[in-house]
DNA sequence: CACTTGACCTGTCCGC
DNA sequence: TGCGGACAGGTCAAGT
C-alpha cells in the first residue's frame, strides 16, 4: 500500500484524532504483527498518553508520554483505522461498512483508547508491524539509520537528489528511485507517474541519465508526490486513511494501472512491462529506452 | 560494496 | 464453478 503521500495522510489524520489520548489497552493475535516484550506493553504502553505523531519515509511514529515510541511500517496492506463506537456512522453513510464493520480478519492489532474508542492496526498480508521501542533509540534501527533525505523538505535541492543516484549507476532508474536509501518515500506508484512526466524510460542505467533529466525527475517527484497528499493518497487496492476513507490520486494517475489507455500527453496506449521485479507502466512512445 | 532474486503472507483475478 | 498460477502499494536476507 502505502507511500509517502498515503503514509503522511494517516499521519495527519491520527494528529487530530489520538493526540492527548490515553492508551488503556492492547492485544494482538500475531506476534509478528507486534513482537514486543510484554513487559515492555505493561510499563511503557499502558496508561500512557500519545504526545506525537510523525512521518519519516513510509514509517509512522507514535510517540508517548514515557518516552516511548510505536513505530509502524504499513508495507502492502496495513491500515491503521481510528474508530470511535460511541459514535457509529449510520446505514448510507460513506464511512458505514468499512468502520463499523472493525475489528475484522485483517485486525492484528487493536489499541483501546477508552470512551469506547479504538485505534485499528489492519494488515491482510501481515508484512506489516508495529514496535514500541524508547523514542530516544527510534533514529538507531536500521532502517532509519540507511533511510535517504525526505524529497518534500523544502530545503531539498535537485542537485542533492541528482547526487543521491551516484551510489546506484550501475542500476535502472527504476531500482534506483525505488531504493529508500537513495531518496525516502517513493514506491511503485510514484515511481511509475514521476517517470512518466520526466519522459524517462524505467530500464535505463542511471548512468546514462543527464543532469537536465535528473533535474526533471526531480521536479515531478515533488509534484506528483504533493498532489498525492491534497489528494489524500491513492486507494490501488487496499489502503484506507485514518478515519477508514479512500484517497482520490488515482483518478489523477496519468499512467498507473492504466494499461490500454491513451497516454495524456501524446495519445499513444499505455502499456504494462515488468522492469526492477515490479509490474510498471509506461507510455512508450514519451518513454524511450534508447536514450 | 553493488546488484539481483526469492521470501515473507493473504486474497483476488484470469484463463482453462 | 473449480483449480492453478500470476500478481498485488515493501522491505529483507541471501546469493552472485
Amino acid at each position: 500500500m502505502p507511500e509517502l503521500p498515503e503514509v503522511e495522510t494517516v499521519k495527519r489524520g491520527l494528529r487530530r484524532l489520538i493526540i492527548d489520548r490515553k492508551i488503556i489497552a492492547a492485544v494482538s493475535d500475531n506476534p509478528k504483527s507486534f513482537p514486543n516484550a510484554a513487559r515492555d506493553v505493561s510499563q511503557f504502553l499502558i496508561n500512557a498518553t500519545v504526545t506525537d505523531v510523525r512521518r519519516r519515509a513510509k514509517v509512522l511514529m507514535i510517540d508517548l508520554s514515557t518516552k516511548y515510541t510505536l513505530v509502524i511500517h504499513l508495507k502492502m496492506t496495513g491500515q491503521l483505522v481510528f474508530v470511535d463506537h460511541g459514535a457509529r456512522f449510520g446505514a448510507g453513510h460513506p464511512n458505514d461498512s468499512l468502520v463499523n464493520n472493525l475489528p475484522d480478519k485483517s485486525t492484528r492489532v487493536t489499541f483501546d483508547l477508552g470512551n469506547k474508542s479504538h485505534l485499528y492496526f489492519n494488515d491482510q498480508r501481515k508484512f506489516g508491524w508495529v514496535r514500541l521501542i524508547p523514542t530516544a533509540e527510534v533514529p538507531n534501527i536500521d532502517f532509519m539509520k540507511r533511510v535517504g533525505p525526505e524529497p518534500l523538505e523544502a530545503d531539498f535541492t535537485a542537485e542533492q537528489f541528482t547526487e543521491r543516484f551516484t551510489r546506484r549507476s550501475r542500476t535502472t532508474i527504476k531500482a534506483a528511485i525505488l531504493d529508500q536509501s537513495v531518496i525516502a518515500g517513493v514506491g511503485n506508484i510514484y515511481a511509475d507517474e514521476s517517470l512518466w512526466g520526466a519522459k524517462i524510460h524505467p530500464s535505463r542505467l542511471v548512468g546514462s541519465i543527464t543532469d537536465a533529466e535528473f533535474k526533471l525527475l526531480y521536479t515531478e517527484v515533488r509534484k506528483v508526490m504533493n498532489l498525492s497528499i491534497e489528494k489524500g493518497g491513492s486507494t490501488n487496492r487496499n489502503y484506507v486513511n485514518a478515519e477508514g476513507k479512500k484517497g482520490s490520486y488515482m483518478d489523477f494517475a496519468r499512467v498507473f494501472r492504466r494499461e490500454g489507455l491513451p497516454c495524456p500527453r501524446c495519445g499513444t496506449e499505455i502499456i504494462k512491462i515488468r522492469a526492477a521485479g515490479r509490474g510498471t507502466h509506461i507510455c512508450p512512445a514519451c518513454q524511450l529506452i534508447g536514450k
